[in-house]
DNA sequence: GAGCGCATGTAAAGGGTTACATGATTCT
DNA sequence: AGAATCATGTAACCCTTTACATGCGCTC
């Protein structure tokens, strides 16, 4: 259900198509909510149905440029204000962390390494970004900024989790060969 | 495809039934990757049949207990060593945040400072399964610490940044009431 | 007019949750 | 005898991805 409110959310800020939407999702909301072209035009039917979003204008193209309706405004708001939030961290670097030790030492500290990189360079593109424009602007903006931070430090404490991983030395017992 | 990977690797450890492969998700693996147990039992039936996993031995009330086969072992060792891992990290609270602005800011204050007690909350709960027992003795255990410390450190980063995110003041232009 | 990017959609398949259902064993 | 827990499974539904398909508008 949370596709649903992020289409609000991003409709709440200004009036766009799916296809502005879908460009959104993958700059901007793509990294903890992916989101691609075929579901969010589905989705769009349906709000579009419920009466929590309405089509502004038509341009080109077939292009249909939705705005949120004061209900689906109100629908986001609630969900913001909701307080069971799904607190699971879906992460696969971290499954597979959990059965490294069936890996040869060398492996498991090898994949450690690049996944320690990854988030390292990771954590220097959105430092970059959070220092590339003003984010004072509109408070839309300044809630990225603050969301932009979240990564920030998520990818800095992933990046140090995996350094430190590759340096912890091997158990006792040896993994025995296959 | 990481429940399936997920199930060889925990069998690799020791042969279980799927009820036990259940709890072993509800307790371990649950806040990385959740897994209820349909999904479990139809994947387990999924990889005996493509000769990955074999029925060990059959119990009291139906219940079988599946073991991994070489051939699901070397299918784990795989998936493990490969280098395209999706580092997506699905977390609703991150997604919230970028929309936190519809709120009224105390509203968005309390929200973020409830966040915050949470995920510190769950920093202290590692901490102790951290201290409660020896990781040394045996390799997949010392997996399991490795994995736990990264549970740490993230806890630790989004309780920081939720606490933080609670002290930045509202941008200038207020969010107009509907 | 050829090619590219814009823009929208449908269909099929896979992954995951919820609800329903059943029966065996153990405990009180 | 009744309740709780063990243990497995099916069916229906929802969410998400991949593949397929189409046509418009702009630029060279």
């Amino acid at each position: 259900m949370s596709l649903r409110h992020a289409l609000l959310g991003l409709l709440a800020e200004e009036p766009a198509s799916g296809y502005d939407l879908t460009r959104r999702f993958e700059e901007l909301l793509g990294r903890v909510w992916p989101a691609k072209h075929p579901q969010i035009y589905q989705e769009l039917g349906r709000l579009a149905g419920a009466g929590l979003i309405a089509v502004d204008s038509e341009g080109p193209r077939r292009r249909k440029v939705y705005r949120v309706t004061p209900e689906g405004l109100a629908e986001v708001r609630r969900w913001l204000a909701d307080d069971d939030v799904d607190h699971t961290v879906r992460l696969e670097p971290l499954l597979r962390s959990f059965f490294l030790w069936l890996l040869p030492p060398e492996q498991a500290r090898a994949h450690l390494l690049a996944e320690a990189a990854f988030f390292e360079e990771q954590a220097r593109v959105l430092r970059a970004a959070a220092a590339a424009k003003d984010y004072d602007a509109t408070p839309a903006l300044q809630s990225v900024r603050v969301a932009i931070e979240s990564g920030l430090r998520l990818y800095g404490a992933l990046g140090g989790w995996a350094a430190w991983a590759a340096t912890v030395p091997p158990a006792a017992k040896p993994v025995r060969d296959m």
